[in-house]
DNA sequence: TGCCACGCTGTTTTT
DNA sequence: CAGCGTGGCA
């Protein structure tokens, strides 16, 4: 076959199609290439791509996975063939089968937002202060609940909680009632969901396992229990599972993710074949060995061998700076002149911090000298208001039970009804629940109270007609660009039309914008309905997509328009969305005591030394990202809340051998210190002088 | 209903 | 410090 090279063991690896297989080797050691040749591998036996699916971890891993294959093997050979995280997945699954757990069909997935807003509620109806759920991170619990595959009663009494294990469980009931009332689902129902469908239903399981046939998940070591779970029922006793991994590379800890899945994967699958691979095909050996030496501190680790196959290397450099400006500075410099005198792309760079908050000043300054560069992930598009009641109009108009959206789009553009008269429907929705559940009819919904009133005028005393013409106008609304939307051919021009109609530029001239900010805002709208006409326009299905299709996809996160042409920019991530990439040269920066590691991910860890191990690992991760040359930046001191603060050195960097490191030091204390020095020789000389001259 | 001013809050990491 | 939301006032 032709294409690049495999090793002896990575051929042994491609070629095992059949049983279990577990490729457990360390970074850069060609493990993802391990995955698409198999894949290459597979479809040239002829085995179908539609009976194929390769599973990873973020949106970007598994994007990257899909490029490099589309470029062995065509788009066309991948049709069918599921490679995509194991969310979507999960979604796809839900997306046929939901019904059969007693959900409508298009359902609403609840970003944690919206979550947030739900868990409120609940506290309301308990009589406590909503502002208490993020104190006692309730969501944070309840999706780690979800994620360890127990029950939640047998979770809640086998750790020690912020909060009572009886009102943990109450609380997670009431959610997940409130959930199924919306018809909605959460992040971590993607995975569970299915999985119960699995195990209720084993007639619909049979169908996905005559489908699925050949199983391969990338970043093993990431892998929950509830994810395990479904893994394991889809696989069923074919087996023919490759699973591919690195226990140095586990950075999903805190969410869940068991890296004792992997090392105990011999366990669950005696007959499994393992392959070691133990050369490193990425980086330099001079960023080999500060990987090994870093990663040589952490104390749980499996034995394994890395060996470097490239050449020794530039130094690596680290650079202090001031503050995190002149750190941003310093870094768009570096990257400015290795543009401009060493002939590298912008996308050869990659800057890689802990937090997503650290790109701002990156950002700015590869801005002001005018660098092409992209944030990956971080808080953007879809965080805006403008846009997420968009969104929300979507929503409602998909899923009607989506009360929350419906509540959030209700009075946005204003038309009349304010907090007063949500309450008054809120009772009425009460009455009509009771009604219903005495003469045994279904549940109505928040959209179904509206239907009523705006239908009836005088229904309600205290609503006044005005308002009740209004709920009907919004009623008419909803259901005709339902209509509108099911019909229409193409879903963007729909949309085009309904921003128009709802006439938001009215309503952000009334909030006050100025005159830039307004345009702004619609260029956002705009913006949605762009993407959604290239959404379309990409869709591979033979069905055309609905609504829904594009909704879901949103809340995936996996919109694949924002990596138009990576190549030509320089890319900033954080270090846990860098796992699985690698670049030409990259800065790890932000290397100070209480950014890396973590002052929280630490101290607001029930077992402190495995969090700390835990941030090493991220170092690792980090560090094997580059090929030829890595920079390590930290700055003295950094403003937070507008205070400055002072910070300490990394402890990584004092793990990193003194002689692979230049230091380069461009703080203003540095600059004083040097100054002094010089100030002091000069005085020394000058009585040196004079004693001789005396 | 509309405008301004004050004051509060925010920084893990992802799907 | 900055961005947002609330609330007071006209
Ligand atoms: N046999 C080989 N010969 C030469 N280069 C190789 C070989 N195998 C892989 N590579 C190259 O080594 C680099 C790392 O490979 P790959 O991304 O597959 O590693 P990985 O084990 O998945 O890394 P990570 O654990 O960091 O995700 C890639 O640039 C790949 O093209």
């Amino acid at each position: 076959m032709s294409g690049p090279r495999l090793n002896p063991h990575q051929a042994e690896a491609v070629n095992h199609i059949d049983g279990p297989l577990l490729i457990f080797a360390g970074a850069g050691s060609g493990k993802t290439r391990v995955i698409t040749h198999r894949i290459q591998y597979m479809l040239s036996k002829g085995i179908a791509s539609s009976c194929i699916v390769a599973v990873s971890f973020t949106n970007k891993s598994a994007r990257e996975m899909k490029h490099r294959l589309q470029k062995m093997v065509g788009s066309k050979a991948l049709r069918g063939m599921v490679l995509s995280t194991f969310h979507a997945l999960g979604n796809r699954i839900l997306q046929k089968e939901i019904r059969i757990l007693g959900y409508r069909d298009p359902f609403s997935i609840l970003d944690s937002d919206d979550g947030l807003q739900l868990y409120a509620s609940i506290y309301r109806d308990l009589k406590l202060d909503p502002d208490q759920v993020k104190e006692d991170s309730m969501p944070f619990m309840v999706s780690l609940c979800k994620n360890s595959n127990m029950h939640h009663e047998d979770w809640a009494n086998s750790r020690s909680l912020p909060v009572s294990a009886n009102f943990f469980c109450d609380v997670f009931e009431r959610y997940h009632a409130s959930l199924k009332s919306l018809n909605a689902v959460d992040f971590d129902d993607l995975i569970l969901l299915p999985s119960r469908i699995f195990k209720e239903h084993p007639e619909v399981l049979e169908k996905y396992r005559r489908r699925f046939r050949y199983f391969m998940i990338d970043e093993f070591q990431d892998t929950n229990p509830t994810q395990y779970e479904l893994l394991l029922s889809l696989v069923g006793d074919e087996k023919n599972l490759c699973v591919v991994g690195d226990d140095d590379q586990s950075i999903y800890g805190w969410r869940g993710a068991d890296v004792g899945i992997i090392q105990n994967f011999q366990t669950d699958f005696p007959q499994a074949k393992i392959v070691r691979l133990e050369h490193n095909y990425r980086s330099s050996s001079r960023i080999l060995s500060a990987a090994n030496a870093v990663i040589a501190n952490n104390s749980k680790r499996v034995q394994k061998i890395l060996r470097a196959t490239g050449e020794e290397g530039e130094q690596l450099s680290l650079i202090m700076a001031e503050d995190e400006e002149q750190e941003a500075m310093v870094v768009a410099d570096i990257i400015q002149n290795r543009i401009i005198h060493a002939a590298q792309n912008p996308g050869d760079f990659a800057i890689l911090y802990r937090t997503n908050f650290q790109s701002r000043a990156f950002e700015q300054e590869l801005r002001k000298l005018q660098i092409p560069h992209h944030v990956v992930g971080g808080y953007k598009f879809f965080d805006r208001k403008e846009v997420k009641d968009l969104l929300a109009y979507l929503r409602v108009i998909a899923n009607r039970s989506d009360e929350i959206s419906l509540l959030r789009i209700l009075n946005r553009p204003r038309r009349g009804i304010g907090e007063g008269s949500v309450q008054k429907i809120g009772a009425f929705l009460q009455n009509m629940a009771e009604e219903a559940d005495a003469s045994g009819m279904r549940r109505p919904d928040f959209f179904h109270a509206l239907e009523r009133i705006g239908s009836t005028p005088g229904l309600i005393q205290g609503i006044p007609a005005k308002q009740v013409s209004a709920i009907y106008e919004f009623v008419e609304f909803i259901e005709k660009y339902k209509k509108e939307f099911s019909r229409a051919r193409k879903l963007a021009p729909v949309l085009s039309t309904m921003i128009q109609e709802l006439n938001w530029e009215h309503e952000f001239m009334r909030e006050g914008s100025d005159e830039n900010a307004v345009r702004a805002r619609m260029l956002n709208l705009s913006e949605l309905t762009n993407m959604l006409a290239f959404f379309e326009s990409n869709w591979e299905d033979s069905t055309p997509p609905g609504l829904f299709d594009f909704l879901a996809r949103i809340s995936l996160q996996a919109s694949d328009e924002d990596d138009d042409n990576p190549r030509g920019r320089v890319q900033l991530l954080t270090l846990h969305l860098s796992k699985g990439l690698e670049f030409p040269t990259v800065f790890l920066t932000g290397m100070m005591e209480g950014i890396f590691p973590g002052e929280r991910s630490i101290s607001e860890s029930e077992n402190p030394e495995a969090a700390l191990e835990e941030e090493r690992r991220l170092c690792y991760v980090g560090i094997t990202r580059a090929m030829k040359k890595l920079f390590l930046t930290a700055s003295r001191t950094r403003r937070r809340f507008g205070e400055t603060e002072e910070k300490e050195p990394s402890r990584f960097l004092d793990e990193i051998p003194e002689e692979l490191l230049d230091r380069e030091d461009h703080s203003v204390s540095q600059m004083a210190e040097r100054k002094k020095d010089e100030m002091e020789e000069w005085l020394t000389d000058l009585r040196n002088n004079l004693k001789v001259s005396i």
